[in-house]
DNA sequence: TCCCGAATGCTCGAACCAGAGTATATCTCG
DNA sequence: CGAGATATACTCTGGTTCGAGCATTCGGGA
């Protein structure tokens, strides 16, 4: 058999589940609804179906019965195995001990930001700065409701974190705002002569070449060589 | 022809080297590792391969030659349409205005942390926390590296961004760490005795009725009515 | 009574992705 | 000077993921 890979933590979250009580998957789904764990895990349709399936393949668990109510389409209840139930501990303790690498979209933007104009940029960046006040508010208010409901806040410390991720983003990004804005940002004379550049050009953007150029200096073919003064 | 879904980062990568110069695949992600860009976008050769396909056949990107050195295999190099250089800009543009939604695994991890008992938890964390300060350490080194060949911050601004991002996390776990050790989190008493029990009965783990009964009050089928006082 | 829309519960295909595998060329080091 | 390590440059395969689609049932209003 193959030696399952721990991809899709939507897997962990239907080994969480059935510790609680077998259910059928689309109970799982409405489940997870409930509690809002669908903030925190990327749930859809088809991969809970196909992630079921896996497990079931690789043991952790099993079908228990199969049920139909009235005349709708029949129903199959799983349950956790022992092997499952394992699984489920050491995948979890697993990801809390070792932090694993993201990549957020955002920081493959940053990566890439030069392609525009730092006027542009900084006009997108106040849009998402806009964008991310509203998010913080919305997940405050989800924690004081969850709080006034007399959820312990064990229950919902994926909220606190996520709090904490949007605090963090949205003080960098208000930070980089501002100091592309006051040219303060190290680099941004030259990036914004690059620009100002392209805008005479014909097509309006940067042009391939000037880009080129202005890599060269630290990104040489040889490898990195720093600008000789 | 499908009306592309931007969903692989990578695929603005090319579009960004592109920009600069033509490459063949291989090239590109030479200069990505050299410029380390794959630490900001997921890089692996399958991957690429497929997405410049896939740029090709939506009209993005387009063959300009294909050569061979000595008795290589034959390299295909690539150069951006028009089109793919308005889809770059287009793209940046929407993923630096607009955040998008990030499932970390952590967050997972968070909220199904009840699984375990808090000592364990506990144990966990504090190996997270020295696996993250090394993580920090190793970011900032690279950055001022970075900063000493002379590279201007405009170019390195993932890495600050993932600063930042490591930071917040840092101190998110140091506080969870110490609210559970020292007591003050909310509900940890109810949590320490659910596995207290459990830890005397034959498997040494949180029976099912246990954390189902745990839930209940705040989770009921009807949907979240608080217990009431 | 009959139709609309929401809820229930799953199926399917196409796209996507990861990473091991392949094959040659060049470099290195005793 | 030969053998292994490293670099070059893909190719293949099989699993994963997405999201639209399908079929049924139920409640409520005209």
């Amino acid at each position: 058999m193959a030696p399952r890979t721990r991809n899709n933590p939507l897997a962990l979250a239907v080994l969480a589940l059935l510790w609680e009580r077998p259910m059928h998957p689309y109970e799982m789904s409405m489940t997870l609804r409930e509690r809002r764990k669908d903030e925190s895990v990327r749930l859809n349709f088809g991969s809970l179906y196909s992630v079921v399936d896996s497990l079931v393949k690789h043991g952790l668990i099993e079908a228990a019965s199969t049920e139909r109510e009235g005349n709708r389409p029949t129903r199959t209840v799983y349950r956790l195995t022992d092997a499952g139930a394992t699984e489920a501990v050491d995948w979890l303790s697993d990801l809390l001990r070792t932090p694993v690498k993201e990549f957020p979209q955002f920081e493959a933007a940053l990566s890439f930001l030069p392609l525009l104009g730092p006027d542009d940029v900084a006009r997108l960046l106040r849009m998402r700065i806009a964008a991310l006040q509203l998010n913080v508010t919305t997940v405050d208010t989800a924690r004081e409701q969850a709080r006034a409901q007399g959820l312990p806040s064990v229950f919902v410390l994926e909220a606190d974190y996520d709090s904490a991720l949007l605090h963090a983003e949205l003080d960098f990004v208000v930070g980089l705002e501002a100091s592309i804005t006051d040219g303060t940002l190290e680099g941004v004379a030259m990036w914004r002569e690059l620009h100002a550049r392209a805008s005479g050009s014909a097509s309006g953007r940067l042009e391939p070449e000037e880009l080129a150029e202005a890599l060269a200096p630290y990104f040489t073919p040889e490898g990195a060589a720093p600008p000789t003064a």
